[in-house]
DNA sequence: CAATATTCCCACCAACTTACTAGGTTTAGA
DNA sequence: TCTAAACCTAGTAAGTTGGTGGGAATATTG
């Protein structure tokens, strides 16, 4: 039930990518040595993440990647859906959101996948990766705020 | 992101067990049958919740499966681990604990791991066996009561 | 213009997992 | 002894995972 390196590494990714962006664009190389991932695979991975849109990239010589919006705008479940396809655990259960399939009449379980997959959205859908890197900041560990 | 038809199929029918069993072992055959699954299939499922001690075992004609313990005083969450595996979905969160990794320090996504897996256990682990069943009856569609 | 650094794109791969099926053995009740 | 059940093991086709490698396109800098 882990989540796939390409949804951890993502996640993981995009942090860095706020935590080291000074209004330029990160190369991949950067993200692939501080977070040890493998540059190539890191590609892969960001390509999913542009089409969702939720990175724009630059090209060429001193490009990279820069969020396509603020990072309190970017949800954890909007970079793990990107990268993971559909966050549903049971095919009658989504978010919050009710699916009907051939038997909801009687199927013993639909309300309880129902519940689990709204109590996950709700932590998905509310934190930001904003979030993410304030809680770092606040253990004290991260590099020089960009505001230094 | 799905659960697997293991974990899917296995909940359903301890549901299923805890709603047909009269006291009486209820076989593997007519469990398969109501929920529309291969019965060579639900075996394997079965040999799982039997190595976990969910069910016990009665062989030879006339036998089948019994909960090893009252519906109600099996979750879940129990259930769901004994089929799928840990229900771990980053290397540094499993339920409420936490487990080191060699970047704790670093990790900007730990504490999102954590929380994530922390609300799911709590579903996982607060509902029982006899819940499902409760709902699903509370809806009004179940067969009839036991205690007819 | 040339060198360089980067994204971008595609093909390939080995290992593993999933969702089964098939065939047989053992056990116990009628 | 017949039969219905659990039990066990092996196989398998298709898909997924977690990559690697090669090269083309694009932009910056000297």
């Amino acid at each position: 039930m882990l989540i796939s390196t390409k949804g951890r590494y993502g996640l993981r990714s995009m942090a860095d990518l706020v935590l080291y962006a000074q209004n330029k664009p990160v190369p991949l190389r950067a993200i692939a040595e501080r977070q040890g991932i493998s540059e190539s695979y890191l590609e892969q991975v960001f390509a999913l993440l542009r089409k969702a849109g939720l990175v724009n990239a630059i090209r060429g010589s001193y490009g990279g990647y820069i969020l396509a919006r603020p990072a309190h705008q970017i949800t954890v479940g909007e970079v793990l859906q990107a990268l993971e396809g559909p966050l549903t655990l049971a095919n009658c259960a989504h978010g919050g959101t009710t699916i009907e399939c051939d038997k909801t009449d009687t199927c013993l379980t639909m309300s309880f996948w129902q519940e689990l997959s709204a109590k996950m959205d709700e932590v998905l859908s509310s934190t930001t990766l904003q979030d993410l890197v304030d809680r770092e900041r606040a253990t004290g560990k991260s590099p020089e705020p960009k505001d230094k």
